[in-house]
DNA sequence: GGACAATTGTTGTCGTCAACAACAATCTTC
DNA sequence: GAAGATTGTTGTTGACGACAACAATTGTCC
């Protein structure tokens, strides 16, 4: 009759309210997910939520949103990278890239140098000011790991990475 | 040489190019991630993304999101629910919620009833066809669980889901 | 060597989504 | 009954992914 009753899922019927267009207990903790549960999706959505405004809090000092942190260790980690190179690394479009460039420049963090080679490209480089401030974005963004490791758990943080490793 | 190894910082220097302005290895694959790998935000950051896309092809032909099926299992679920218990248990803010009850609405899946408990509030139903449908969605859904489950493997899955549990 | 295709950076648009702020209608509380 | 809280709604902002178009440049093919 009702939609769980077809697969078969959770549990022994919603608990009808009685009055059909009664809304009485809103208490939020008590609402079934049904077959949300069981649904990787939603937890790694719920998950990455979470994870990412601790990230936002934690560096909120410093203003670094996590595009931004990634771009940065890239770049720092691989001088001269081309912004095509640096986007498809990250799986970030070019056309996006465009901006946190920009927005990285003017805050003197990076510098676009005009490439000899192939006079299309530019070559991503970190500013002196920029290396001292991605050390700092590291010691953070660390910081922030440990936050991660108190929510799931140090074994659970490790194996989770171990899982999702095939997507970096 | 686990994730823990990244806690040693920038330091060994990042192999700098020679010529400053070279960026001569395109070569999208040997680009090194330094500090990201290790970090579980973009390890889920990118599983996210790949997982959401997958959802929304899975279940293009019924034309359903990630969000509209959370939206439509809780209340499958959980019938006579009001926008802001819905909002609240999903995570949404009830401002977007407004939207996406609009859509679901005008699809004729889901009808606002006004409560006469609190005439402020809306009780959530699915329709007849709306119960139909997300058994079809269902169905769509434990499909798409599967392409995760051979992505990941079945076992990584089940620790995954049992990981992040306390986020749903 | 020259025409044609591909690449790079850039600009622009569109739609999704989270975060706020403000508002009218309605409930709750004192 | 007045003051304050809640619910649904509208609107704005900004980050983000997906596309499309364009100029400049490079690569390819005949």
């Amino acid at each position: 009759m009702t939609a769980s009753a077809a697969r078969a899922d959770t549990r022994p019927s919603p608990r009808k309210r009685a009055g059909n267009g009664a809304a009485r207990w809103n208490d939020a903790d008590e609402i079934g997910l049904d077959a949300l549960v069981g649904h990787a999706g939603y937890a790694v959505r719920r998950f990455q939520i979470w994870i990412f405004q601790d990230f936002i809090k934690t560096l909120g000092d410093v203003d670094i949103r996590p595009t931004q942190y990634s771009v940065l260790t890239v770049i720092g980690a691989n001088p001269g990278l081309s912004q095509m190179a640096v986007a498809k690394r990250l799986g970030i479009e070019r056309a996006r890239l465009v901006h946190l460039i920009d927005s990285l420049e003017q805050r003197k963090l990076v510098k676009r140098i005009k490439s000899k080679q192939d006079r299309r490209s530019h070559a991503l480089h970190l500013t002196g000011p920029g290396e001292t401030a991605l050390a700092k974005f590291k010691r953070l963004a660390i910081e922030h790991e440990r936050h991660v490791e108190e929510k799931i758990g140090k074994a659970n943080r490790e194996r989770l990475l171990q899982i999702l490793a095939g997507f970096t």
